[in-house]
DNA sequence: CAGCGTACCGTACGCTGTACGAACCAGTTA
DNA sequence: TAACTGGTTCGTACAGCGTACGGTACGCTG
C-alpha cells in the first residue's frame, strides 16, 4: 500500500553508502550483516511481494536479525531503497552495443531496461526524489550517452534524448506491470476486470458521452486479450520516438558540428 | 514518505463512488459531510504538503470531524486517492481544441497536462494500479482520442499515441517537479545539491570511468542553473514524439483507410 | 588487563489504515 | 404515540510502520 521515496538525508552519508566507501572495514573479522546482504534480502522481498512489502522489520526477519541491526549499516529506509535501485541497475550489462548504428544501440538499451523492469517490477513503483547517482546508475547513464556520440547532438540534446527514451520505457513498463500485477493479486484477469466495470461504462457510453473512447476502448480491450499487447505498445512508442530522433539527427548531420 | 496506490477494492463500490451514483440521497436533510467536501480537503492538503501528507486523520482534522466519519462516504484511502485524481482531471477544460490541425491539438493537450501536473504535483506521485476510469479521466481520454480522429490511424494506434504523449508529459513533469520540490523541501538549490555531490563524482570521474557522463553532466548541470531547463526538456521530447507520429500519419494517409 | 569502538538489538514513541460497535437522529410504520 | 429502520457520526482498539535511544557483547589496541 505504500511506495518509498528516495534521496532524502545527508548527501555524504548517502553517497558513501552507494559507493561503499566506508571509512573502516570493521574491527570484527566477520560482521555477519552487511549492506550487500541487506540489499539482497530486500530485493528478494520486493521481487516476490512488491515494494509495498518492504519494511525494515520484514527485511530483518528474512535475515534472522533484529530490526534495529539494519540501522548499523543503513541510515534509513529511503537510503536502502536507493541502494536497492542502484544494485538492480548493476544487473544490466554495460558497453555491449558499440558496434552498431545509433538506432540499434538505443533500441538495445531500451529493451534492456524493459526487461530489467519486468524482472524487478518494484523498480517502477519507487517515486525517486532525486536521481540515484550510484555507480551502476551512472554507468548506465554513461552507456546511454555513449550510444549517442558522434551524431552532432549537443550535450543537452543527448541528455534529453536519453531521458525521453528512458521515460518511455519506464512509463510503458509501469502500465504493463500494473496490469499484470493486479491480475495476479486480485485473481481477476484484465478482461474480467473490464467486464466488471462494463455495465457502468456502457450505461454512460450509451448516453453518447464518450463516443470515441467507447469505440476505441472496445477495440483495445479486445486486443488486450491477446496477452502481449503492452509489449506492442512499448515497441510502437519506441519506433515513433526513434523516428523523431532520427529527424533531429538528420538535421544536425547536414549542419556544422556544435559542442 | 509514502505514496498511495489506487484501484484496489470492490469494483462496483469504487465506480459508484467515482460517478457519485449512490442509491439513496440520505434520510437526513443535510449530512454535513460529503464525498466532495472530503476530496476537496484532501486535495488542499496534497497541494500544500504533497501526497505523503495525506492521511485519513489529517483529512478529518481539516474538516473538523472524527476520523472514522470519512469511512461513511469513502470505502478507504485508496478509493479516496482515485477520486482525488479524477477530480483533478476535472479541472482541465474539455473540447476546446477542435478547430486546428492534429499536431496543434496534441500539443495543446500535452501542455494542458503539463500545467495540471504543476498545479497538483501530487498527481505524479500516485502509483495507479489501474486506470482510474472516473468521469473526468474518461472525458479527457475521449478528448485525446478525438484529437486524433480522421487521420487514418487504427483504434489501437490512436490509443498508443495518446499513451505515448501522455506518458512523456507525466515523466517530464515528474522530473521537473521532483527537482523543484526537493529544492523547496531541503532548502538546497539544484546547483548546491550537485556541488555537495561533486567531490565524490569528480574523484570517480577523474579516474576516467564516466567520460561522456561527466562532460554532459557538467553542461546539463550548468544549464539547469537557468531555471526553466525542465520545461525545455519537455518541449524537446514533445517535438521529437510528434515528429515521429507525423511520419506515421504520413504513411497512413497515403494508404487505404483502416479502422 | 583496561579502554574503546563497533555490531547487535529490546523497548518505546508516535504515526498509520481501518474493523467494530455504540450513540444519535430523521423519517416510516404499527 | 411508540417502535422500528437505516443512515451518519465517532471513540476505541489493534496491528503494523520507521526509527530514537540506551544497553549489551565482543574484538582489537593501548
Amino acid at each position: 500500500m505504500a511506495t518509498e521515496y528516495s534521496g532524502s538525508g545527508d548527501p555524504a552519508r548517502s553517497m558513501a553508502l552507494l559507493w561503499r566507501t566506508r571509512e573502516r572495514p570493521s574491527r570484527k573479522a566477520a560482521p555477519e550483516l552487511s549492506v550487500d546482504r541487506i540489499v539482497a534480502a530486500a530485493i528478494e522481498i520486493a521481487d516476490a511481494d512488491g515494494m509495498a512489502a518492504i519494511s525494515m522489520r520484514r527485511v530483518a526477519q528474512r535475515l534472522g536479525v533484529g530490526t534495529m541491526s539494519l540501522y548499523t549499516h543503513v541510515p534509513g529506509k529511503a537510503e536502502l531503497v536507493d541502494v536497492m535501485l542502484d544494485a538492480a541497475y548493476g544487473e544490466v550489462a554495460v558497453g555491449e552495443h558499440s558496434c552498431q548504428d545509433w538506432r540499434s544501440r538505443l533500441e538495445w538499451l531500451a529493451r534492456q531496461s524493459w526487461d530489467l523492469y519486468h524482472r524487478h517490477p518494484w523498480m517502477v513503483q519507487v517515486g525517486t526524489d532525486r536521481p540515484v547517482l550510484g555507480p551502476n546508475a551512472m554507468a548506465r547513464y554513461e552507456d546511454q550517452l555513449h550510444a549517442l556520440e558522434g551524431l552532432g547532438l549537443s550535450g543537452i540534446e543527448m541528455d534529453a534524448v536519453v531521458s525521453l527514451v528512458e521515460g518511455h520505457v519506464e512509463g510503458a513498463a509501469r502500465r504493463s506491470l500494473e496490469a499484470a500485477s493486479t491480475q495476479r493479486r486480485t485473481g481477476v484477469s484484465d478482461e474480467q476486470w473490464w467486464q466488471a466495470r462494463a455495465p457502468f461504462l456502457e450505461r454512460l457510453a450509451d448516453a453518447g458521452r464518450y463516443p470515441t473512447a467507447s469505440r476505441v476502448g472496445t477495440v483495445v480491450g479486445a486486443a488486450f486479450g491477446s496477452a502481449h499487447a503492452p509489449e506492442h505498445v512499448f515497441e510502437f512508442g519506441l519506433r515513433r520516438i526513434l523516428d523523431g530522433v532520427a529527424m533531429l539527427v538528420g538535421q544536425r548531420c547536414t549542419e556544422g558540428d556544435p559542442d
